[in-house]
DNA sequence: GTCTATATCTCGATAGAC
DNA sequence: GTCTATCGAGATATAGAC
């Protein structure tokens, strides 16, 4: 589901399950029992596998940002202009996001809850050189100083293009409510909501 | 603090409390311990004004949903070009998040949790007639109608602006981790967001 | 490795004194 | 109206058979 793969079959059906069950509820909202059902085993398993709750929301989280992190910096690090290298991480990121929806919710979750987990991953990662956010804001700031784009905060950007797409998962039980004929072929939504994004970001950073 | 009164101290204590716990940790992980701690009374008084949980979270978001949506249909109906009305709005709805950070966290934890009560709110406000999100989305086509702005399906740039705006502040435990500086002065920070925002618009809807 | 059974704790909700 | 004390349900986690 995912394409993370932990090497053993039960903890992936754990995995997959947590993940799902943590971001509808959240850490503190997720109920063993629900993910031992969600993964058809019972909830000695998870303690046997995973230890405690605690630690595998650890595993979760961190797994999933590897992940994503990962494909990212494949996106960002094909040569051409800005613009284009921008075009193709939304497409990337939002399929990335349409294979697994729990993902964005997963990481909203955490930023509710202050994002300490976050937090420390994030720091490991920069300290280590993995792939990680820190390097698209540099990849901004080149942007502008090369002027491919209109004098941008990088930070101002990073919420627009996370704003846009993560939002387009995120919000759909309430848009459904809104407009249920625009929503209601996921794929064809997501093709117009791709051109949508990179025709407003295009225009809307030119310099 | 939210501007929302319910007539009784005690009970607007409560309130407050609630939303704040509810946006954090939602319905479910929401402890209503911590919601009587925070309101400085004792759990007993949660259940003697508001009878049960479910009936609390209800109460809260009733009230949150109707302060919102009549703010914003005040900044909706102000005459002048669809551009200066969404630069209007967007600035009204981030001074209203700014000066309330609790409700878009608890709008976003709704809809993770399947949006079962916000569905239920926005419908009946619908049929009443009363301000709600339907009427944005016709002020939207009639836009498009009159060539203010590029042809645009309205359910794109309400995600758009839902996205820009409400993501300046669920994402904010991450991004103070990717750029400390930038984010230190709430108040600058989110001029410079408002800027940002209606710049990006701006153009990137012109048609 | 996988299960059942259970220990221990915490939750939402209520009873009843004041 | 506001409190303390407490009930029964349901939570995490573990013990121990297989």
């Amino acid at each position: 589901m995912t394409g993370i793969d932990l090497g053993n079959e039960t903890e992936n059906s754990i995995f997959e399950a947590a993940l799902d069950v943590f971001s509808r509820k959240g850490k503190h909202g997720a109920r063993m029992q629900e993910i031992a059902d969600t993964a058809g085993i019972n909830k000695a398993m998870l303690h046997y596998y995973f230890r405690s709750k605690d630690l595998l929301y650890e595993s979760v989280l961190g797994h999933v940002a590897h992940h994503f992190f990962s494909a990212l910096e494949d996106a960002m690090s094909r040569p051409g202009p800005f613009t284009d290298v921008l075009g193709q991480m939304v497409g990337v990121y939002l399929d990335m996001h349409a294979a697994n929806p729990a993902v964005a919710r997963l990481w909203i979750q955490e930023n509710l809850n202050g994002a300490p987990v976050a937090e420390r991953i994030l720091k490991q990662r920069k300290q280590s050189g993995a792939p990680g956010p820190h390097r698209l804001m540099r990849r901004i700031e080149q942007a502008v100083d090369a002027g491919e784009i209109k004098p941008t905060e990088p930070i101002q950007l990073m919420i627009t293009v996370l704003g846009m797409t993560v939002m387009s998962f995120i919000s759909q039980p309430t848009m459904k409510t809104l407009d249920p004929a625009a929503m209601a072929d996921q794929a064809a939504f997501l093709k117009r909501r791709k051109k949508h994004i990179v025709e407003v970001l295009t225009h809307g950073l030119a310099s």
